[in-house]
DNA sequence: AATTCCAACAACCGCGACTAA
DNA sequence: GTTAGTCGCGGTTGTTGGAAT
């Protein structure tokens, strides 16, 4: 059937969100939840498609989201993954807690795709499709448990800066942001210290009865009027995810960080 | 200092699957 | 059984910052 695609309607935005948008979303999401998304951005005020409101929500403002670098164990988790399941990277997803299947298709073509091949490449390695296969076939049941990556159930704090080959890969690159924000760089040592949260964190958060919440999000909430669901460590942690490229981004997270109490409240 | 190249990642696009009327 | 609407997935592109020249 002929039909154009849903962002053609005229007037309707396209391209990054702004954090005004990301915003609406979220409280909308939060409140009503996403039952049509074809509906949603009407309903919410945004002049975005369904689609692309989705995609948004899924793959960026999700509360479950886990951000920083993929660590050593994730890497290798998706190589096996993917030698077992191919490009089918939302099934990879559903056993990596925390990703997302964007993520994990871009961090294959620029990272895995390249590793594997200089694996393969040299003669005394050991390729993973050994080691996997083997597993697979002891008869354990490596294709239905997600993966054992050592932080079930809750969102991780940053990898130590050792896990990183270079400055470029380490989220050390994405301090300078916050420097430029005004945080100083003796603080954001101190994120190494962010406190675990609890996998009850988000249902709690997330939940109708707000009584149930962790202090660090009433901390946000009473705050501002602002309606996320983030303690101020994640307030922080889904600013890296925005990284410097979006300099108004990062001044809006830098804004619900300090609101929530800054760093002196994760100490 | 200017330019080019490259890596990273957010977002778009098109298609197939699913579902309700 | 057919059609139209919607969702989700996978492939691809566009933009950006940093490194290399």
């Amino acid at each position: 059937m002929a039909r154009g695609h849903c962002c053609d309607k005229m007037g309707l935005k396209k391209g990054p969100w702004t954090p005004e948008e990301d915003k609406i979303l979220v409280a909308h999401v939060q409140k009503h939840g996403h039952g049509n998304w074809r509906a949603l951005p009407k309903q919410a005020g945004l002049l975005r498609c369904g689609k692309s409101c989705r995609l948004r929500w899924v793959n960026y403002l999700r509360p479950d989201i886990k951000r920083g670098n993929f660590s050593r164990e994730e890497e290798d988790a998706i190589i096996d993954l993917h030698e077992k399941l191919g490009n089918r990277w939302s099934a990879i997803a559903a056993r990596l807690p925390g990703r997302t299947d964007n993520e994990i298709k871009n961090v294959w073509h620029t990272n895995l795709k390249k590793r594997l091949k200089k694996k393969l490449a040299t003669p005394n390695s050991k390729g993973h499709s050994t080691a996997a296969a083997s597993k697979c076939d002891s008869g354990s049941a490596c294709q239905s448990e997600p993966v054992n990556l050592n932080f079930p159930g809750k969102i991780s704090p940053q990898p130590s800066s050792s896990e990183f080959s270079s400055i470029t890969d380490s989220p050390i690159r994405n301090v300078e942001t916050h420097i430029n924000t005004g945080i100083k760089e003796e603080q954001m040592d101190s994120l190494e210290s962010f406190p675990e949260i609890h996998e009850s964190f988000w249902s709690d958060a997330l939940s109708s009865d707000n009584s149930s919440m962790p202090s660090a999000f009433h901390a946000v909430n009473d705050e501002s009027e602002l309606q996320f669901p983030f303690s101020p460590a994640d307030a922080l942690e889904v600013g890296y995810g925005h990284s410097s490229r979006i300099d108004d981004g990062m001044d809006f997270w830098y804004d619900v960080f300090i609101r929530a109490g800054g760093l002196q409240e994760l100490n």
